[in-house]
DNA sequence: GACCACACGTGACCC
DNA sequence: TGGGTCACGTGTGGT
């Protein structure tokens, strides 16, 4: 029966440190009677004292532990270990997850990718599908759909944005429109979850006649060069 | 190796019980002999073997516990705890800190939505409006209409302003709900000669009331004090 | 009275 | 030799 040593082993055996491997102490078989002997009653009390001073700081780090964590099955120590160790592997998941968020925001901020059309359907399909050239597998999409095809001369125009949302990016938008010599007239924009629609109605400024793909080369430049804003 | 420990257990158990046996301590003098005899040496056997199931259960928590914290000062059982207190609390902090810097980039980019319309026309008739107080001879004109008198205590709240169109207005308004601890959830702005208006759905991030006039005054403290905004 | 989880004191070990 | 740590078996109180 006793696998018992079994148990003892398998922890043994994980932590190979081992080192210590603890007690095997070696033949005190033989020894036993006077080996106890040897041990002066003053010293054992200070090893009870200690002993005791041990537990205590033991079930101090416990309850600290327990303490951390939000939500507790029992308060069992097992359970607080076990509810522990749960937490962290969740805290280590949701670092995780909100490390990888942050990166894809923030590097499709350069990307942000403009995909659908808008509105009235007039809009037409034409679309600049970008890819993120840089740095590695992260995809930039973008799909800009305007109106400059029909008139390029008329003042006023039409486009949406859809792209993913990130931290500053309707901002640069903004800027950019307005830096290519747009008056924003209208603007309706809409998030829903990571997407990001942005719908406006612009008028030029100057006189000269719109480029599609000027635009479009220009947001997307802006969209991603753009030091960071300060929201 | 190791298993010799195990032999001294194992050594123990057999002769398990007996009595008294010297070790501990006995001492209890007077009570003694019945006392100890009330119990079955089934039943005794039976904690014994349930102890060390309890013992390696929580050993083997405490393990993999032991496992996950990335750096570890000594392989002492306090300091097991003591690191994973420190490490989850470092998890803690870190999560913390991610989703502020998230949140914020979302703001900005919810900043981002602007959506049309909107308004419903529940925009209630709470009416600030600013003269042009301070900075001199500009006189600023501002309405602005909020329902946070309705329940200051829900999160989400709707808002008009009214303003005369100024180059970077729009920017600074938006990153000055942003200031303020709302997120923008749906935006609609619309010019008409020199006049503006921007109709804004905002949630707060925080838990605190919203002042309303402390809202205003914000607002236009920063519209007007912001350095300025290349748009 | 079974079961469970705990605290205790103790012997052994290592630096 | 001594301070610190550990595993162990046991007693006990709360279900």
């Amino acid at each position: 029966m006793k696998d018992q040593t079994n148990g003892k082993i398998s922890v043994t055996e994980e932590n190979n440190r081992s080192d210590q491997d603890s007690d095997h102490k070696n033949g005190d078989e033989n020894i036993d009677g006077e080996c106890r002997k040897k041990i002066g009653k003053g010293q054992q009390s200070k090893n009870l004292e200690a002993e005791r001073k041990r537990r205590k700081k033991l079930n101090d780090r416990l309850y600290s532990l327990r303490a951390l964590v939000p939500n507790i099955s029992k308060l069992d120590r097992g359970a607080i270990l076990g509810d522990a160790i749960n937490y962290v592997k969740e805290l280590e998941k949701q670092v995780k997850d909100l490390q990888i968020e942050l990166e894809e925001d923030s590097d499709d901020e350069n990307a942000m990718k403009i995909v659908r059309n808008s509105t009235d359907n007039k809009v037409p399909p034409l679309t600049l599908h970008q890819n993120g050239t840089k740095s590695g597998p992260k995809r930039e999409k973008w799909k800009f759909f305007g109106d400059f095809h029909k008139d390029p001369k008329e003042k006023v125009h039409q486009m949406e944005v859809l792209c993913e949302h990130k931290h500053g990016g309707f901002v640069r938008l903004i800027e950019g429109l307005s830096y290519l010599g747009f008056q924003v007239i209208n603007v309706n924009a809409t998030r829903h979850k990571c997407l990001v629609s942005i719908i406006f109605r612009v008028e030029r400024r100057d006189k000269e006649t719109v480029q599609a793909d000027h635009v479009k080369e220009s947001l997307l430049e802006v969209a991603r060069n753009q030091f960071k804003s300060t929201v």
